[in-house]
DNA sequence: AACGTTCGTGCGAACGTTCGCATTAACTAT
DNA sequence: ATAGTTAATGCGAACGTTCGCACGAACGTT
């Protein structure tokens, strides 16, 4: 490897003192015209790049901010990590920042001491974290030790950090008003257990729109299980087997994976989806486009919210506050498809 | 944030110099029991950790790994991804490794520099690259270099560094073996155009299984274009508009999204997938198992690999050498279901 | 006792920059 | 001419550690 030049060697080939061409290079003091002309010229000639390591150590500052998140089962994949991250680092870059990645330990002791290991030597200027859960520990860990971060989700109303969030409730309401708006009358729930946070909030969507039609869901009507796609081919199995009266025409599901087995349940019976049965999902996971027929789902603003939550970690790095509001909530958008509406054009001219 | 203790504040209470207390944790000289004990009790006792910053000043090394991918179109998941990087940073964090990601950027000029700026700023130790292509600007830069890196995917034969690959040849010639053994003699294929090295090399791979059945595919089996769903759909109507002396019964895909397309065009003719069109893919993207029916397809090892990249960069990080084989080729699996094999249970117990 | 060797520890300096203050020159006002 | 102010630049030291050498003590051999 060619040796680095030094600051030193731009100084001499300046006629300055290194100090100087710091100056000029952090733009903290006033240099007249001229001297900068011939600094910038010797950066130039020399091909000089500062060592971040140094600047580091000096400014107190590892221009490094860092993220790790949990790893889905071999089975799903995560619909949202590559344009996740895409946005983030590509934001962060525009700030000088990098970001770092690291393993989320299933054991939680270990978690916090990934944290605490970056924190204690001094790695990383911040994090990003997402999957927030109630009395999280990394949460606890960060906002005890004084560590900027920003969150992609949000925690109990008693910790106070700055996040984003996706309103799922809202997109729920948006999913059965489109149901509504189909004719559907009858639109049963696939939810997640109920001490799920993230799926009770999409679920009071669901509510809200039935309510403002004037329906009352029976109870038959929300079913609640794992987000995968046995569960929804089985659910939905007991919810087609309903006396008629009761037998949903419309479902919304929290996530994709719940929407496919509902799609395969409701095939199962000769019933044609989007017509016989109106089925949303949540993600807009990239190939449920690709199903027969397409499936309706809620896409996440993801590079909006990545691009957000760099930002807002930025600003807190910049001023030492924290950001107002300090919460955001993201509208996600429905994706509306044959698995709703019954219409498909064929597979010809998709991508 | 609490103040950070220093080397020196160990020193002191150990009753040593601090250049000892280094000695201690670089272990790079010896020191006696009874002053060690000392010291580790003094940096137990004040939570030392030392700090990354200045060690990496002075030893000239990052202990950073630096890794960017191009990003999935909208309507594609990268269907490794998450597992990719899940295991390049957990070996990493084995090595007290971290790893930074970071655009890629689709001007190659700008991707190059963006290369360059953690070479030149002495961010990182050594790269790991992927979705290499002939000439890959970042293979040369790096070489040019000589910067520390490994590959997971393979160049032109000339350009000589380690990487990692997986035997596409080595996969279709499985895939195209297993539909031969599920009685299929008119097997076809949908691949890439021919500027496509992965997808000739998988290729080859079908037209060796053919070869050693004693067929010789006639030049309609073969249909090129983009690994996309609706090029499979189109293709696949083609092959199903031949005669049937020469309609094939079988099909190996190049990728899952052509095997989607194909399943779909299959379907739209009334054929059942698995037994009147037996049909495999490549990638088994996680959703490919909840497609109906679940789609046969073959499987990277991709922790393995991630692991075994790392490992080999830190190999070549620690002693200076390249390592032996420099190349090395993993076997993919394939995931047989019922698109190729005709059975299948049913969703209720699929996850 | 004198000499040679080995072990254990301390020291000086380096790594490459930035921070905060001091100094000097130039300009303006009285 | 003198005093005060401002702008521009240089300097000393700091950041927190590791590297390489020097030195003293202890031990073994002659």
């Amino acid at each position: 490897m060619a040796k680095r030049v030094t600051i030193k060697e731009v100084a001499q080939q300046a006629g300055v003192s290194y100090q100087t061409v710091s100056k000029v290079i952090t733009g903290k003091a006033q240099v007249t015209p001229e001297t900068e002309a011939r600094i910038r010229k010797a950066i130039h000639d020399l091909g000089y790049r500062p060592s971040h390591t140094a600047r580091s150590l000096r400014s107190n500052r590892s221009y490094t901010l860092a993220y790790s998140w949990p790893p889905s089962p071999r089975d799903q994949a995560n619909p949202i990590l590559d344009q996740f991250l895409q946005s983030m680092f590509t934001e962060a870059e525009q700030h000088g920042y990098y970001l770092l990645t690291f393993p989320y330990h299933a054991d939680p002791a270990a978690r916090v001491a990934a944290y605490q290991d970056l924190i204690d030597t001094g790695r990383v200027d911040g994090f990003i974290i997402s999957s927030v859960e109630y009395n999280d520990e990394r949460v606890l860990c960060l906002l005890e030790n004084k560590i900027p971060f920003v969150a992609f989700g949000r925690s109990n109303p008693e910790l106070v950090f700055p996040c984003i969030d996706v309103d799922g409730g809202a997109g729920l309401r948006m999913a059965t008003r489109h149901l509504l708006e189909q004719g559907h009358r009858q639109i049963a729930a696939l939810a997640w257990p109920e001490d799920s946070r993230v799926g009770n909030n999409r679920l009071e969507g669901y509510f809200s729109a039935l309510q403002e039609a004037g329906i009352t869901p029976p109870p038959d009507w929300v079913v609640r299980g794992e987000g995968r796609v046995s569960f929804g081919f089985k659910a939905t199995r007991r919810l087609l087997a309903l006396p008629p009266g009761q037998r949903p025409t419309g479902l919304v599901c929290l996530n994709d994976a719940m929407a496919i087995g509902a799609m395969h349940a409701a095939q199962e019976r000769g019933l044609q989806v989007g017509v016989d049965l109106a089925i949303t999902g949540f993600d807009d996971a990239p190939m449920v486009q690709y199903l027969n027929p397409p499936l309706t789902s809620l896409r996440q603003p993801v590079w909006e919210i990545g691009r957000q939550l760099i930002q807002m970690l930025m600003d807190q790095l910049d001023t030492g506050e924290q950001p107002d509001p300090l919460c955001s909530l993201y509208q996600p958008e429905l994706m509306v498809r044959a698995s709703s509406t019954g219409q498909f054009a064929g597979f010809e001219n998709v991508s």
